[in-house]
DNA sequence: CTCTCATGTTGATCTGAGTCAAGGCGTGCG
DNA sequence: CGCACGCCTTGACTCAGATCAACATGAGAG
C-alpha cells in the first residue's frame, strides 16, 4: 500500500500535499517520515465518532469520507466532503466535533497529535500552510451556507453537479472542449444529506435536470453535462464562483 | 479613541485579544504597534464588497459586522457574525470573498497585508493562534449548517437566542441565577438573513417562542429567558452543544 | 405637533419540498 | 435459478414557510 506512494510527486505528508513542497527542507521531512503512519477503513466504516478523543491528525491519501453531524432526532447534515490531501484533525483540540466516516474504501495518513503539534511548533510554515488550508475551508464552508440557506432544491443539485464536474475538470490537464462527465461519488441519501434535501426530491430534481437537457445519466452515478455554463447558470452560481474546492 | 482600548487588559492586537498575550514578548508587540491603525466605520456602511482588493487585515474593536452573500436576483444569506475580536481578512489572499457590512457603528483594529504577513512569517506562533481562530470558526460555520439544512424556523430562531444568550452569559462573570436578558444585535431582516428565512416567518416565531413562554420580549430588541434549558430545547441543539461562537 | 420612514406584526393564500407509499432495477447469495 | 436487499424512481397528498398585503409602532425631521 505504501509502495503505491513513494512515487507520487508530492509523497503523503499532508503539508506537501498541497504543493508546497519546496517549503519542506530535508530534515523536517525526515521528522515527519518518522511520526506518520497509515490507517485503513472500508467503506461505511466510521473513522471517528464526535465526541471521541482524537489522537491524531492527518489526510485523506485515497478514497473519500464525510464530515457530518446528526440531531437527536436522526435529522443529518453532511458538513463536509473530505478528499484525497484534505486535512482532518484540529491540533490544538482533543474532541472531535463531527462524525467522519468513510464512504468509499479510505487510506488516511496519520500523525500522532502530539509530535505533530511539537513540530508545527518547530516549524512555521507548516501553521501558515494549514491556517491557508483552513481559511479555503471556512469560504468554502461559507459558499456553502448561501446553498442551504437560499438556494431552490434544483438549484442545489445543479451546484453539487457543478462543484464535482469543476473539480474533475481541474484535475484534468486540458479543459475538455465537449462534453464533460463525472462519477458522483456519492448516494442519493449522501447527496441529501449534503444539500439539506430528502433523497426523493433529490431524485425528482436529477430528473428534472435530466427531462430538461442539462444533464444526462448513464446508470445512476455517472453524469454527462453537455454544457457547462448552462449547469452552472441553473446553479444560480456567481458568474466566476469558482475559486472554492 | 486610542486612549479608550489603552487600559484594557489585552489592548486591540488582533492576536491577544483572544487571550495569548502572555506569548506575546515586547519587542514583537512593538512591531506590531507600529503597523497597527484603526478605521472607523457608521452603522450601514459598507467595509468591503466582496471582490474588492483587500489591503489589511485586522479585528473588530467594538461594534458589530456581517459577512454576507448576495445572490444576483438579491437572496442574501448572511454567514458570519463579526463580535468584537473576531478577525477580518486572510493573510495570503487579495480579494475579500463575502461583503462585510458594519450593522452598529464599528471600530476595527487594522494592519496593513503585506507587514503584517513579513511579521507572521517572523513571528510562528502568530499563524497559530490565527489558525486555533480559524479552527474554531470553521467548526461554527459547520454547527450552522446543520441549522440551515435541517432545523425548522422555530428551532432556528430558538438557536440565534440561545447562542446569543450564551455568548453574553459567558461574559458575565457570575452566571445569572434567574431570567437572562439579551439585547438582539440584529434587525428581523437580519435575523432572517443569517437564518435562511424571510422576516415574516422570523417574526411570527418569534411571537410564537413568546405566546409559549419560552422568551418574552420588551421591546423589539430585548429579550428575556426565563428558562435557558427550554430555549435550548426548542433549539434542537445537542446536550451540551456549548462549545460555538 | 404632524409627517415620514424604517421597522415590526399579523392575516390570507400559495407553493416547493417533505412524507408516505408503491414499485423498479441490479447484484450478490443461498 | 430465484430471492432478498440496497439503491433509486415516481406518484399522491400534506404542510411549513414563502409571498402578498394591510396595518401598527416609534423615532427623527421639519
Amino acid at each position: 500500500m505504501q509502495d503505491h506512494f513513494a512515487h507520487q510527486h508530492c509523497g503523503d505528508c499532508p503539508i506537501r500535499h498541497r504543493a508546497v513542497c519546496a517549503r519542506c527542507d530535508s530534515d523536517e521531512l525526515a521528522a515527519l517520515e518518522q511520526i506518520k503512519y497509515y490507517r485503513s477503513y472500508q467503506a461505511g466504516q466510521t473513522v471517528i465518532w464526535s465526541g471521541d478523543r482524537m489522537e491524531f491528525v492527518g489526510s485523506v491519501v485515497t478514497g473519500i469520507a464525510t464530515l457530518t453531524q446528526t440531531m437527536e432526532d436522526g435529522r443529518r447534515q453532511m458538513v463536509g466532503l473530505l478528499l484525497p490531501s484534505d486535512f482532518v484533525g484540529r491540533p490544538g483540540r482533543a474532541v472531535a466535533a463531527f462524525d467522519v466516516t468513510a464512504t468509499t474504501d479510505l487510506v488516511m495518513c496519520c500523525f500522532r497529535k502530539k509530535p505533530f503539534e511539537e513540530m508545527m511548533g518547530r516549524t512555521p510554515h507548516i501553521a501558515q500552510r494549514l491556517l491557508e488550508m483552513t481559511l479555503d475551508e471556512l469560504d468554502a464552508a461559507r459558499e456553502w451556507m448561501l446553498l442551504l440557506g437560499r438556494k431552490t432544491a434544483r438549484e442545489k443539485i445543479a451546484s453539487l453537479i457543478a462543484i464535482i464536474a469543476r473539480r474533475e475538470a481541474s484535475l484534468q490537464v486540458r479543459r475538455p472542449k465537449g462534453v464533460l462527465s463525472v462519477d458522483l461519488p456519492l448516494t442519493r441519501e449522501e447527496m441529501a444529506d449534503y444539500l439539506g434535501l430528502t433523497l426523493e426530491t433529490v431524485s425528482r430534481q436529477m430528473s428534472a435536470l435530466k427531462k430538461d437537457g442539462v444533464i444526462s445519466l448513464e446508470g445512476n452515478r455517472h453524469v454527462m453535462i453537455p454544457d457547462l455554463d448552462r449547469l452552472l447558470e441553473e446553479a444560480g452560481d456567481d458568474s466566476d464562483g469558482g475559486m472554492l474546492v
